[in-house]
DNA sequence: CCGTGTGTGACACTGAGTTCCATCAGGACG
DNA sequence: CGTCCTGATGGAACTCAGTGTCACACACGG
């Protein structure tokens, strides 16, 4: 009973605001479309824009409870399939995302609204990349765990929108090869199988050439054994 | 003197905002205690968000402006610029950013709204970039100048935080030493044409160390001599 | 038959934001 | 000096999102 109103109230909504565009539709019309009282609304909903945003909540803690599993030596390998989680929920909606979409590109609230709501995943992932560059003990953890988490946010995104606006019929491939670029560089072998040892090394380049191989040389010596 | 009406009008936001809290405010106190009307503050700010929230418009010119300078050859010169714009900003509102700072931080409407405006920044960035490393030629533009752009605008928060937080009181230095991390064609940008000046190089280390030591050197024989 | 809980409707209220009109200053001009 | 224009202001009425409260209906087990 619950979730059919809840559905009901929905898909009234999404239609009033395909018809009139959402400012231009009051909760008013949804609750009239939908059978229901203004009460009932609310209630299921609590905010007018609510009704366009999936839950974050459990598809967050599915990704947290993913990145938990991930160790310094595999951590790549988490945030990869952590932010596959996301693409992966995505997909699922189909029209749903797209109609949602379509919604953000037009009003300017619902679109800060859905870049907030990315900030979710991006603290996660910084998190999670904190503590596991700490563990690997390298300098500015803090800049080098909030770049990581934005590239791969970005990087997923990008994806995502290629998808939405139906610029791309393979989305899973080029996720893998976006995430390619942000979590391996441009070097390395992609691969499913991931070897363990992996570890980011940052040096400057104006020193000499060779001086900055011998460091990273060196600084790779170091790294606890793979 | 409609600057000095705007004046009187965030001054007693800003301080009842910081009394009473943002969301138990109305704007009928700030009127009152301003001695203006309800129609001049709407009149002014058209939003009671917007009084917290800078005018972006001359600031986005500004960067604009500089972004539009930059070639292939120098246009990492020209995002550090461009960066440092902003950080300038932030430091010259001095007080003002502090408080808007505490207001971002508890309000989520507030730091929602903060969030989507950085986008803006990002925006003028990722463009600029698509536009050079079109010209460059590499594979991906869309997705590196994606990545390039967030890349610059999550490393200057990072500082720009750490200064609101008054974790730091050397802005400019981190904001340089931030500006080294990142700004080195993230992802390798195309390898062929790498600028001059200081650079970045990130490798994955599940190569054998020495290997990594050779195509980091290899990778850096093109690189004039810092 | 009675309590209890849950989903719902109805209504009043606050507050943001809009619209429209009235007012009042000051400068330009004859 | 008077008039006219303009731009900034005040004021009132309105829409609509969101909150809070109370009442009702229908289920459930005792």
């Amino acid at each position: 009973m619950a979730a059919s109103t809840r559905e009901r109230l929905a898909d009234a909504a999404f239609a009033l605001f395909d018809e009139q565009g959402y400012d231009a539709t009051t909760v008013e019309q949804v609750v009239e479309r939908a059978g229901v009282s203004r009460s009932t609304f609310f209630r299921a909903f609590g905010t007018k824009e609510d009704v366009i945003f999936p839950r974050h909540d459990d598809l967050l803690a599915r990704i947290g409870a993913r990145l938990a599993t991930g160790t310094p030596q595999t951590y790549l390998h988490a945030i990869r399939e952590g932010a596959a989680l996301v693409l992966e929920q995505y997909l699922a909606e189909g029209h749903v995302a797209l109609s949602r979409y379509r919604l953000t590109r037009s009003v300017p609230a619902l679109r800060d609204r859905e870049i907030a709501s990315t900030l979710g995943y991006q603290r996660l992932f910084r998190e999670h990349a904190r503590r596991w560059l700490t563990e690997l003990g390298g300098p500015d953890v803090e800049l080098h765990a909030e770049l990581l988490a934005a590239s791969v946010v970005t990087a997923h995104n990008v994806v995502l929108r290629r998808w939405l606006r139906g610029e791309t019929a393979e989305p899973w491939r080029e996720f893998e090869d976006a995430m390619d670029t942000v979590l391996v560089g441009p070097g390395g072998g992609p691969g499913p199988s991931r070897p363990t040892g992996s570890a980011v090394v940052v040096v400057r380049s104006d020193l000499p050439a060779d001086e900055v191989a011998a460091r990273v040389a060196a600084a790779l010596e170091g790294t606890p054994p793979g």
